[in-house]
RNA sequence: CGGGGUAUGGCGCAGUCUGGUAGCGCAUCUGCUUUGGGAGCAGAGGGUCGUAGGUUCGAAUCCUGCUGCCCCGACCA
């Protein structure tokens, strides 16, 4: 590509409202330009790299046995009222009339679409597994999109639905993929970590993430020290502490007037936060509200709380007249010792002794507290996030936590739509079954976001070759004023280009100043610059994007150098 | 949805408090000079100051409504 004839529009100022770096360089780099909240054109620069993942990941999902094909953006309601996702979704999902008043949405996902594919289709277990997939703009109307593309309304995802006999085939085709996603994010050059996750709104039994290390990332990963353990803080389980040790005081009432913070209480009465309780309150399945204590330092585990069958789904706070209705005092002061409704306790907490909790009266704590002696036995279930030094939940070594960016996850869904959506086939004895599925997911635009996190300097981007938007940049100086410079270029450009390189050539007549800056900014791998100077030794100039310093290469060898580089 | 902020040329901003000819930097265009790290000089083009209404002789500026955008949103018991 000569830059003359291509669209290169970098800016060296930050958008004011971009704050995260991938963001800021998509934008500088002239990669996205913002239509409107979440929605993204890509302009030349950055479509070539969404298309060089996209590449990589149909021909790994081909090699994997997957079958491509391309379903509709906007589909019709009844699907979606079939399976029970119209009244499940809410208003991420953005629903639409046709010019007959008939309702339809816009695809944030496709199981619906694709299960009713598999039900016309898929008549014999001869037939399976079958794994489609596409790779199609989804939409999805967030409360909050954010992150340029990396939280977008609109965005690029491969998903993928395998259908089966039985659920053995299912968790075959499962780990399969798992080792088809290593295999794509491996050859992408990301630094990722698969961890187990939690299903969300998709539904089924197991699902695994594949997660981005990036401190700018929005969700907490745990793993062990030793061992292979790695889960979703969402997910990732806390197990029981260490027993508790025998009361040693009594239970006394304390004043704490005007004290309403975990850390206020604790502060007051010379305590540790891990030394006391804390109550928090929520909405509850059956009784209006439920109380969920945790140790003073914890927090809580929204996704684990909303599990739990007493709990409402999807977790909500209780509010202040709520609370007071229900229990008689403000929140501040709420705590286990005579609650008078259900409540539900963390398995740390119950191994406190001699701790401090709200005494349920506005302005008074209760210390010395001890489960058994002043209170019963409680009902104790997991409901907090893991923290740093937590024992693993699979033996040996602690866990440690890192921040990620979910870029792929995988499901083993099972009947959650083959069953409303009486999606079945033949047997080997002609019987009806009910098939198995399993969906997987990659959000295409994100992974390049989440690249550019993860690779990225003072000067701009840093592009793992495998998705750069070019491979090399020629940079003539002072090409208009040499036609020696000219015509060296311009050979060399053809002589890459023959060599099946991804060739930028910078023929503008900038300033080598200008042409170094943007190939840095646009993070281009490698660069070579032809200059008279070298010429008359037959040399050319080359730096790698990394690179300290640039170096002197001879001009016949380019393309094995090159190759060399890039092996 | 709740809270906060903000809206002035393509981008980044000043001007608003204290009403009186709409400005700066970047970018763009022309010319000359320059040429190995986002050039210099000279000139030019481009803005109904988000929108609707009000106050006033006069509104970017004061008042009211609306809209867009950005940020934050149990972590507290």
């Amino acid at each position: 590509m000569k830059a003359t004839s291509f669209h290169i529009s970098t800016s060296k100022e930050t958008p004011n409202d971009a704050e995260i770096i991938s963001h800021q360089l998509m934008l500088r780099a002239g990669m996205i330009r913002r239509l409107a909240a979440g929605l993204y054109s890509w302009m030349p620069v950055g479509l070539r790299v969404a298309r060089k993942v996209e590449r990589i990941v149909r021909e790994e999902m081909d090699r994997s046995g997957a079958v491509e094909l391309i379903m509709p953006a906007v589909q019709p309601a009844e699907l979606w009222q079939e399976s029970g996702r119209w009244e499940k979704y809410g208003p991420e999902l953005l629903r639409l009339h046709d010019r007959h008043e008939r309702p339809y949405c816009v695809g944030p996902t496709h199981e619906e679409v694709i299960t009713d594919i598999a039900r016309r289709e898929l008549r014999s277990y001869r037939q399976l597994p079958v794994n489609f997939y596409q790779i199609q703009t989804k939409f999805r109307d967030e409360i909050r999109p954010r992150f340029g593309v990396m939280r977008a309304r609109e965005f690029v995802m491969k998903d993928a639905y395998s259908f089966h006999l039985n659920e053995e085939s299912l968790v075959e085709m499962f780990d399969h993929m798992h080792n088809t996603y290593c295999k794509i994010f491996d050859r992408i050059g990301l630094q990722y970590r698969p961890v187990d996750a939690d299903s969300g709104s998709i539904g089924g039994a197991r699902s695994r993430e594949f997660m981005v290390i990036a401190d700018s990332g929005e969700d907490g990963i745990a793993f062990s020290t030793e061992g292979d353990y790695a889960a979703n803080v969402e997910k990732a389980e806390a197990i029981s502490e260490a027993t508790r040790s025998e009361p040693e005081k009594n239970m006394e009432r304390v004043a704490t007037p005007n004290v309403h913070t975990m850390q206020e209480v604790s502060d007051l009465l010379g305590m540790q936060l891990n030394e006391g309780v804390k109550t928090l309150v929520v909405k509850g399945a059956e009784e209006p509200v439920v109380g969920l204590v945790l140790r003073g330092d914890h927090e809580l585990n929204a996704i684990k709380a909303e599990h739990l069958d007493a709990v409402q789904a999807p977790l909500e706070f209780a509010d202040e007249a709520d609370i007071r209705k229900a229990i008689g005092c403000g929140p501040g002061s709420i705590g286990p010792v005579g609650l008078k409704v259900p409540c539900i306790v963390d398995h740390a907490a119950l191994a406190l002794s001699d701790f401090s909790s709200g005494a349920n009266e506005d302005g008074y704590h209760y210390v010395g507290v001890n489960w058994g002696r002043d209170l019963p036995e409680p009902v104790v279930a997991d409901i907090r996030n893991v923290v740093e030094g937590d024992p693993s939940p699979k033996g040996a070594g602690t866990l440690k936590i890192q921040r990620g960016i979910e870029v792929g996850h995988i499901f083993q869904l099972g009947t959650t739509y083959s069953e409303p959506m009486q999606a079945t086939m033949l047997d080997e004895n002609g019987k009806a079954q009910v098939m198995h599925m399993g969906c997987y997911g990659i959000g295409i635009t994100r992974i390049v976001a989440a690249a550019i996190e993860q690779n990225h300097d003072d000067k701009g981007i840093i592009w793992p070759l495998s998705i750069a938007p070019f491979e090399v940049a020629i940079n003539p100086i002072h090409m208009h004023k040499s036609t020696e410079v000219e015509a060296a270029a311009r050979s060399l450009y053809e002589e890459l280009l023959d060599a099946g390189m991804d060739v930028l050539f910078d023929d503008r007549q900038a300033r080598p100043g200008v042409m170094f800056a943007e190939m840095e900014l646009l993070g281009i791998p490698h660069r070579l610059v032809v200059s008279d100077k070298g010429l008359a030794k037959g040399e050319l100039e080359y730096k790698g994007r990394s690179d300290e310093q640039a170096q002197q290469i001879s001009r016949e060898d380019v393309v094995a150098f090159l190759r060399d580089k890039m092996a």
